[in-house]
DNA sequence: ATGAAAGCGCTAACAA
DNA sequence: TTGTTAGCGCTTTCAT
């Protein structure tokens, strides 16, 4: 390439980096050659000393919805930037360390993480190295910075819902997962996940009420799974009169069964979390906790280039919640 | 990492790529010390001799849940492997050619894109250097693979439904696009995106019956859009009794405004195409063309393998389509 | 303002 | 079987 434009290496090294140092007709030689030839830079060589361009996603579960609009969002930022978004999907959180460590691998020049089962102490020592922004835990790190909704007040929300229009059999629809012990890592703090703030409130509410909290263990993340489990629930003694799943997947999942069996709202009402697209579709119609999945995203963004950008001061952001009502929750017919 | 474990880099480097000539003494030396180091060697440094490990997947709208079935299917496929998936998201296929050559530029081992607006002329030439299979585009390539569902078929079985249901006023609900041409290339090829086939066989059924088409634009692949379009047109004298969308995107947004609107399947029979996942959701209930989206995923990975694994000659695939009859189409009320 | 040259961490060819 | 060495294509420092 230099050689073809009759410069030296680094002149092109400057011309494309826009750096300091090029005169006018220089910057044009280069620039015309670099047309003329379809010259495009290798990030790989650029790699070996500096960056790359590129900033990861990695994301658990590519058909939650949830998931979907958080990587709309930061593609929405980044496009038109000289950044390139990836995402390095995976089939379940668990598998969080495999990407995100491969992201590292490929010298990403920043991280953003949703939810993965990683111990903090992991991801500190890796946050040394990389900029990250953890979405959905509720981590404190002095290395890393931290998204995630308000998962108290929002589900306190649900539940005084729920209890407003006089349910008191109400199960928490919960997945398995946070099991798994990456290596090498001390055990994880409890409840940093959403799912164990839910389902923490949750019992804590019923427990005031004095009622008995019944937690239903779903075999995954997959609407499937919710769908299998409360198809299960429904045939079985311990029906309840509501659900609240831990996040709107499952729930669209226990819609499923609910109306496979013919069953409504006031047989079984249902409530998720998240607020998805598809909640608000008026055939679905799904009570949820809106937490701005796309303002979370692009604050994600936002606060992964502030670090490559030399921050270094750790920022925790939590955002309000928002409880949508709609017809799949309503007064049970038989409290 | 070489001189920490006392032997040669070449050493380390023929035990992490398995290679021949290692004696099982050194294996063990070196395999030691990369576990004691917590060593991971850089892809950036193997990318400047060789390979990256990277499969890249190019997905327009990442919004779309017939894209999220495929890069599903991807992950799995390639969870466990060598290789690690990447997906480019973008936010509408017209800037496909951005996000495909950010990733030749990333030296991706191989790509995989579905249906960006880029010439057949470019994208040979990339071929030329890099495997790549085309998802959903028809294309007649000498040096990529093409993965299709059978739209033309697919296209048949809809039309004959709705009328064999007795609908005369279908209109194809389409979403503008494929304007746009990539810089310093020839002309698209006419008909070889799938919208473009439906459409096509679309409008010959209508003529074949003596009807006029009615095109309806949408100003985008979004939802939303859809949903603004049908709105629209359920406010106009031109209301049609069946609503053929492009895709099941298109169509769940189709239902938004019809189930807004207060209407019903025997008011405004709705079909897709893809059969996405919410589509067999009991109250959306979509009737819906399927083209095995999960299998077009595992196919791509395939044959992407396949060409890093030096096959040269192209192949093309046309997957079989079948039309899930569902609640959305009915007899209409006023034929 | 420009160019020469060192070096990033690997792989591959070759020498020992 | 093992180690030495020459690059891959950039960026950066340092002369000019």
């Amino acid at each position: 390439m230099a050689a073809a434009a009759g410069v030296s290496r680094a002149a092109v090294s400057k011309v494309i980096r826009n750096a300091y140092g090029v005169s006018p007709q220089m910057r044009d030689r280069v620039e015309s050659a670099i047309a003329q030839l379809d010259y495009r830079p290798r990030i790989a060589a650029r790699a070996m000393r500096g960056s790359t361009f590129t900033l990861g996603l990695e994301i658990p579960q590519i058909a939650n919805d949830f998931h979907s609009v958080i990587a709309e969002s930061a593609t929405d930022v980044l496009a038109g930037t000289k950044y390139q978004l990836v995402i390095a999907p995976i089939r379940n959180p668990e598998e969080g360390d495999l990407a995100i460590q491969s992201l590292a691998d490929r010298q990403v020049d920043g991280i953003v993480a949703i939810a993965p089962v990683v111990s903090t102490d992991w991801l500190d020592q890796l946050a040394a190295r990389i900029p990250i922004v953890m979405i959905g835990h509720h981590d404190i790190s002095a290395r890393y910075d931290t998204i995630a909704g308000d998962d108290a007040s929002g589900t306190d929300a649900v539940m005084s819902h729920l209890i407003d229009l006089g349910h008191r059999r109400i199960a928490f629809l919960d997945s398995t997962g946070m099991q798994y012990q990456p290596p090498g890592s001390s055990e994880m703090s409890p409840g940093r996940d959403p799912l164990a703030v839910r389902r923490r409130v949750y019992s804590e509410r019923m427990h005031a009420l004095g009622l008995p909290p019944q937690l239903v263990r779903t075999a995954g993340n997959m609407e499937e799974d919710a769908r299998v489990a409360v198809a299960d629930l429904l045939a079985s003694e311990a029906r309840p009169s509501a659900i609240f799943a831990g996040h709107d997947t499952l729930a669209i999942g226990a819609l499923r069964a609910i109306a496979h069996a013919g069953l409504d709202a006031q047989d079984v009402s249902v409530a998720g979390f998240d607020d998805i697209p598809i909640a608000s579709h008026p055939m679905i119609s799904l009570t949820s906790v809106d937490q701005q999945g796309y303002a979370i995203g692009q604050e994600a963004i936002r606060l992964v280039l502030e670090r490559i950008d030399g921050r270094t001061e750790p920022v925790r952001l939590q955002m309000p919640t928002e409880l949508k009502v709609r017809r799949s929750t309503a007064p049970p017919r038989h409290p």
